[in-house]
DNA sequence: AACAAGATTGACCGATTGGTCAGCTTTCTC
DNA sequence: GAGAAAGCTGACCAATCGGTCAATCTTGTT
């Protein structure tokens, strides 16, 4: 069940308009169209007729590119999985503490409202059990779990920040930042919008600042009030 | 796709053996099986016979009680919502914000410690658009989160909390409580264990005791530590 | 005891699923 | 420009899908 993680990604990139070129516009194409359809519909709704349309392909040519409907799932997994590792970058020792996990939150944030499709793969694929994913959470996302929390574990014995547990933290910033793409339905409907505007955004953020920033015991300035966020 | 909320679970009991009173018995065996195989597959990914297989009885006999997948779904969701809408009694004008939050906060935690099927099979559902539950969210939640949004707005203006927005702080309340059933697979995975314990809530609900509480300007008082939940 | 209503289920149905493949076209190489 | 390699796709496949139904068994009523 596990897949082991490729590095496709990091092979240089072929001259511009080579054959080779030409495969990875395919095969990122693919990709895009099918982030949205697993994204809607989760693995086992998504059926390849229905990746094939949204991609524009006949369906015999997914399967040239990608042989079988998990091998494209995973490509896409593991083309969503760089998203995750790359916003923790601002949590380092000699950082302050405060700037720092603002700055991871509202990476997390924007990440969330421009591409929740990725989020939405990924929420899935945990939800039902990590079965592709799994070796990659006990690998390399526990790593930088342990390897941040000993950063904040520093913060906190210098009295930077008051004693929050460092992974429950993180589960709590990520539940909290990922749930504006992941459960955008529920959120739309009880705010009553056809789809979340910049401003929902922007009280999210807030909201997800102050209970993060002053939950650790940091100074949180409150942007200027937009108004209550539902009418009447 | 909307499905019409029934009230069948307010009607009094029928006489225990009865013909009616069994009914309920097979039905509710049903769903309680059904529970476990929609939280792990989805609605798509779980069969008719999976079903079948999971309740210990003859796929004709599901549809024999419920007629079609879509309708045995609805029914499970149906049982599901009340849980949903239970937990806030707490949060009243004339009770005490930091009392009423926290009580609100652990109901929901333990909601996701002692029901996770229930809660991924809502997740689920809201994660792909929450088709059959759009007119109840836009329905009996949006009301009341107005309801207790006007209370948490009394509780401000009144200066006993912080202004959060009230809708927002519900949105991260509900994320932050029920990642620890939806996403049970990758917490499980960071913390390096084969399930959570009953000690990994403890330090779940603490984190988030302290985030709602502090980020409301509310008071908390830590518990006795118990040690960091990551080794090493 | 007789009958009706409810409960049960193996066998079957058309539709759709993921996947294959032969045969065609396009592009690159020499 | 000839041959090889890569790209492409309509037609097809076995397996599984959700759902149906006639036949049988069980239960409650009289």
């Amino acid at each position: 069940m596990e897949v082991p993680r490729t590095t496709q990604n990091e092979a240089e990139t072929p001259p511009r308009g080579s054959r080779a070129w030409q495969r990875r516009q395919r095969v990122a194409h693919i990709l895009a169209a099918a982030e949205a359809v697993f994204a809607e519909t989760g693995f086992e709704g998504a059926s390849m007729s229905a990746l094939a349309a949204a991609s524009g392909l006949p369906k015999a040519n997914l399967h040239y590119y990608f042989g079988t409907k998990e091998a494209l799932y995973t490509a896409l997994l593991d083309s969503i999985l760089d998203l995750w590792l790359s916003a923790t970058d601002s949590i380092r020792p000699e950082n302050d503490p405060a700037e720092a996990l603002a700055a991871y939150v509202r990476a997390k944030m924007h990440w969330s409202r421009t591409r929740p499709f990725a989020s939405k793969v990924f929420a899935n694929e945990v939800l039902h059990g990590a079965p592709y994913l799994g070796s990659y959470l006990a690998g390399e996302l526990r790593s930088l779990v342990r390897e941040k929390s000993r950063v904040l574990e520093g913060w906190i014995a210098a009295g930077r920040m008051e004693p929050v547990d460092p992974p429950h933290l993180f589960f709590a910033i990520w539940a909290m930042t990922q749930t504006y793409a992941d459960f955008e339905a529920q959120i739309r409907a009880v705010l009553d919008r056809p789809e979340l505007t910049a401003q929902d955004h922007a009280q999210g953020t807030e909201t997800v600042l102050r209970l993060v920033l002053k939950g650790c015991g940091l100074r949180f300035k409150a942007a200027a009030s937009m108004g209550a966020s539902m009418g009447e």
